[in-house]
DNA sequence: AAATGTGAAGAGGTTCACAGCG
DNA sequence: CGCTGTGAACCTCTTCACATTT
C-alpha cells in the first residue's frame, strides 16, 4: 500500500475497517426489511440467518462491536437504533451528488442503477467524448462533452466520480475529477486507478471477475459439460 | 469458509491463488499492448510501471513464479511465451457461453458489456420475469421467459449464468441454474449467493462499494465541499 | 440461561531481503 | 552486475472460545 488512504477514517471517534463496510450496509438492508416486518429485535444468529447464513455471527458481532455498544447480552440487539447508527455510520442519511464521466453502455447502466436503486444518489452530470453521445438527454441531464467538464463541474456541485470510459483514458480523467475537488471516485475501466491521499477509489474489475470464472472452469476437469 | 470453494484449483499442476486472477488477467491486457509496440522482453519493474505502479514488483515476480519458471535471471520475461502462458492459465483460449437471467439496465449493460469486449463471450440465452421485457431481441438472442429457462437451457448450452436480477429472486435463480449444471455464476443481486461445492461465485456488490465510498465522505471534515 | 463483546489464535496474502543464477 | 525466485517476516482480517452481563 502506497499511499496512507487505508488507513481507517474516524467518524464519531470510531474507525471501520474498509471491507466490514459492505457487510455493514447489508446488516442495514435486512435489517431495515425485518423491521418493516414487525421484527423489533434480533440476535446475531438470526441476522446471520437472515443473510443466509453467508456471514458468520461471530463476525456481526465484531462488525457490530465496532459501531459502540449497541446489543443487549442474553437478549440480542434492537434493530430501530441498531439501523439507525448503521445509516449514520455508512453516510445514508447524506445526499450524494455524482458525477457520470463515460455514457456507453456501461456509464448508461451504472446511472440508471445508481438512480433508480435510492433516491439518495442524484445524477448530477454526464460526459462523453463521442459527438454522437453528446446532447443526448437522460433524464433531466444532458449529457455534456468531456472537454467542457471543468467548467460544467464549477457550476454544479457533485460528490462522486464514476468512471466509465476506456483503460487509455482513465488515468487522465481521475486526475481531472481530483483537480475539481471530487474526492471519491468509482472506477469501472480496466486500469486499477491511482490516486494520492484526499482522493479515495474504489476500482470494479468486471474483467477481472470473470478471469476467476474462466480460470475455475478451464481448471475444472470437465469444460462445457 | 463453509464450503471447499475457495481451495485452489489446480490447472497443469499448479495451484493458483484467487486474488491473483485479477492481476494476471491484467498482466495479460498490457503485455500483449507492449507486444504489439514491438518490446520482446520486459522486467518485473518494468511491467509494475505499464501498470502504473499499482502493483509492486515483488508481487509481480510472485504471481508470475507460481506459473513455473518463465523468467530469466538477470534478463528479465520474454513476452511471448508469457502472454501464452497468461491466456492458458486464465482460459482466454476457450470460448465461454453466457446465461444472463434479468435483462434489466444493468443485465443489458452487462450483456452488452461482456459481448463487446472480447469475442471469447457468446451471451446464448437471456431471461426475464417481467412481460415487458419477455420477447425482446438483442442482436440474435430472444428475451425468454424466466419459467422456461430450465427448457431452453437443456437446448442451448452455457456454461456462465449472470444474475442480474433483484435480491429476492437471487438465490432461486441461482440453485436452478446449478441444478442445470452451471458451474460459474455472476452475481449483481445484493444478496451474496451460497451454493455448494463444483458451483463457483463471484458477487459483486454494487451498492457496498458505494457504501464505501459514502461511508469515506461522510467521515470528511468538511462534506460536500 | 442466553447471547454479547473481546482477547487470542489462525488463516491468507503482501512485502521484504537476499540467495541464486545467467 | 542485474533481475528472478523464494523463504521469512509482516500485516490484516476472520474464527474461535469464553468471560461477562442481564
Amino acid at each position: 500500500m502506497i499511499d496512507p488512504i487505508h488507513q481507517p477514517l474516524r467518524l464519531d471517534g470510531i474507525g471501520l475497517n474498509e471491507v466490514s463496510i459492505p457487510r455493514l450496509y447489508a446488516y442495514h438492508r435486512v435489517l431495515v426489511q425485518a423491521h418493516a416486518a414487525g421484527k423489533t429485535t434480533i440476535t446475531s444468529h438470526g441476522l446471520a440467518a437472515l443473510l443466509g447464513h453467508t456471514i458468520a455471527s461471530p463476525q456481526i458481532r465484531k462488525d457490530l462491536s465496532a459501531l459502540g455498544t449497541l446489543g443487549h447480552r442474553g437478549r440480542g440487539y434492537t434493530i430501530e437504533p441498531l439501523v439507525e447508527r448503521l445509516a449514520h455510520v455508512l453516510g445514508l442519511e447524506h445526499d450524494w451528488h455524482v458525477a457520470v464521466v463515460g455514457f456507453g453502455y456501461l456509464g448508461h447502466a451504472f446511472t440508471t442503477f445508481i438512480a433508480g436503486r435510492e433516491r439518495r444518489f442524484h445524477v448530477a452530470a454526464i460526459f462523453d467524448a463521442s459527438p454522437a453521445i453528446v446532447g443526448q438527454r437522460w433524464q433531466d441531464v444532458t449529457v455534456a462533452d468531456v472537454t467542457q467538464m471543468e467548467r460544467v463541474l464549477s457550476h454544479v456541485n457533485c460528490n462522486i466520480g464514476v468512471i466509465a470510459v476506456p483503460a487509455s483514458a482513465a488515468q487522465s480523467i481521475a486526475d481531472r475529477l481530483a483537480a475539481l475537488g471530487i474526492r471519491a471516485l468509482l472506477n469501472f475501466a480496466p486500469t486499477p486507478l491511482h490516486l494520492r491521499a484526499p482522493v479515495f477509489v474504489r476500482n470494479i474489475d468486471l474483467a477481472g471477475e470473470l478471469s476467476i470464472l474462466t480460470h475455475r472452469l478451464s481448471a475444472e476437469p470437465n469444460v462445457g459439460e
